[in-house]
DNA sequence: TCAAACTAGTTTGATATCAAACAATCTTTC
DNA sequence: GAAAGATTGTTTGATATCAAACTAGTTTGA
């Protein structure tokens, strides 16, 4: 359908600000994707002015909250694969945020624990961090719980 | 709070499945990307077959309703960054399922076009994102409407 | 009118990310 | 207890993405 050649009242309106989205304006991935995308690069502006990678702050607080934590359990919790990871904690171990000790039973993996500078820095990226996480709040209102709900549902169900 | 040495038993508890996400498991923006990454991943397995760039499915459709939309329009449009932009054009006028015309009254724009070939592909692509979404239409069930409405207004609102 | 400010698109450089292939180690099965 | 299979972490290769710097063209305003 609308096969026919476009007319010129639709091309002089996709030139200004009147967007068809069409479709896609019924896709949940489509907005999800936005949302995430514009969320993320609020966030890297307000942080990567303190010198923070934007990736760092969740694994550091799984790591401070999970003492001990693999790398492969890691990658499960973030939702990054382990890949992801390997250069991420390289440089958070070389940086002395996070230590790594042998695990006696399994020699193939290790096991990571915050430092107290880890500790220290995750402190200071929690608050911009919570900052950016308080303007969610603000959009959100009342429908957070859901909203958390319906995410959490879907990062676990899709696969 | 919580500065002493972990206990042993918190340390056996990371091993296994419980992970223990802190205030993390409040954050709206931790939940959006897990969520936005799995949804993502998901997508690209199913096309990625199919020989499809994840990144082509909306801008093609963008383009398809929006016809002589402009790189910068379609930019703001996909809520991805103009210079992003620039080699997925290339790609799919390259492909011969997008063309560029020259604008008159502009002449450092262009406006884009669907090809029969890229309409074609489009409908091709369309039923795997149908289907896609249809996964995850079944997850959030009848609170789609207000899915959507909050993150419209996180895309919108953040900045 | 024409210089200054702005805007559109491209290029370049830096990260982030996944997936596949690999090596080392564990676990299972016979 | 040894071979086969599974798991963990790393390396490598391919995309995607943004931001900043750049070029070319347009708009503004003095």
């Amino acid at each position: 359908m609308n096969q026919a050649k476009p007319l010129r009242s639709e091309i002089e309106a996709s030139q200004g600000g009147e967007i068809v989205l069409g479709k896609l304006d019924d896709y949940i991935g489509f907005h999800l994707r936005l949302a995430q995308n514009a969320s993320f690069r609020a966030f890297q502006r307000k942080t990567g002015q303190s010198d923070l990678r934007p990736g760092w702050f969740a694994l550091l607080s799984l790591i401070k909250d999970n003492p001990g934590i693999t790398p492969m359990t890691l990658s499960r919790a973030s939702g990054r694969d382990k890949s992801t990871l390997t250069p991420l904690l390289r440089d958070m171990i070389r940086d002395g945020f996070v230590e790594k000790q042998p695990i006696a039973r399994d020699r193939r993996s290790y096991a990571l624990f915050a430092t107290a500078a880890g500790a220290a820095r995750l402190t200071d990226l929690s608050r911009h961090a919570a900052e950016h996480d308080r303007r969610l709040d603000q959009i959100v209102g009342d429908r957070k719980a859901e909203l958390l709900n319906l995410l959490r549902r879907i990062a676990v169900e899709i696969e």
